[in-house]
DNA sequence: GTCGGATAGTTGGCCGAACAACGAACTGCG
DNA sequence: CGCAGTTCGTTGTTCGGCCAACTATCCGAC
């Protein structure tokens, strides 16, 4: 029973999946980032300061890992978590002035990883295709419930 | 600039798989498995004993990954390595007689998987999906070049 | 007011994943 | 024959990701 003949459209996720996030690593190397910092990062420079648990539900992580990587992304000085004054439990997230710098570089890598996955794409492909993805998305939220 | 702005292909491409390895891993818990490991043993299941570097490329994996995943299906007495006696760099690499006990599990998890991936499609609507799909790879394995 | 439950984050453990650096073994060329 | 270069696998380090267990704080009911 090889995996492509048991679920050949889970494989074909898979395989898009792997190819998809190598590439996002390559391309963010060069800012320095690991893949998934600049989603936080992002998040925080689009939506300003914010509660770290309201910023691990934007971007969909869990909050141990929210809780890591912010800690990494703390010690490399480009985000400032201070406790909030109302609620001591919280914790309020913002990016540092020295985290801007990182910005177009994050951009372009972006556009370059969006440019390289749409390749030659024809308009009328590209939206079957992120039709499809919408559906697939739509399927697995369901599959949650 | 938030990130489904800049990309939203990639983005999609993201949530998917993010949804889609979340269920893999939660319809694989139940075989004990982590998800990827059952990659490893089902190639060996259906290939027989094999090169771990075969082995590695046939599920498109690093070697150091493979490496490490080996070391623990081996503690957990699922696969056996052998040095090979032709050549004393390869490593021989075969599934254990108790591995099979968990193959029905293993390939009731993957047919679930695709059966929530698939969801209510048509046949249609998924062959749309998986052509799709097929062109995302090849356009990102044309990038790799 | 106090005590129990809910909420916010952290930490430990384990895993897959990538890169770099390394040692061991083989191969082929001069 | 000997040595350079290649191949095979391992180890170190750093990530994201998940679960489980824990602490600290807050809130509400009694």
């Amino acid at each position: 029973m090889s995996v492509s003949s048991v679920g050949p459209l889970s494989h074909a996720v898979f395989r898009v999946a792997r190819l998809h996030k190598a590439l996002a690593g390559r391309l963010l190397r060069e800012t320095g980032l690991h893949p998934g910092q600049e989603l936080v990062l992002m998040a925080l420079w689009t939506d300003g300061p914010q509660r770290q648990g309201d910023l691990a539900e934007a971007i969909e992580w869990d909050a141990p890992t929210m809780a890591r990587s912010l800690a990494r992304l703390e010690r490399s000085g480009l985000v400032r978590r201070t406790p909030s004054p109302d609620d001591r439990r919280v914790v309020i997230v913002e990016a540092t002035e020295m985290s801007r710098a990182l910005e177009p570089g994050v951009v372009a890598a972006w556009s370059e990883l969006e440019r390289r996955t749409v390749g030659s794409l024809t308009d009328a492909q590209q939206a079957d295709v992120l039709a499809a993805l919408a559906r697939l998305e739509e399927t697995l939220l369901g599959s949650e419930r």
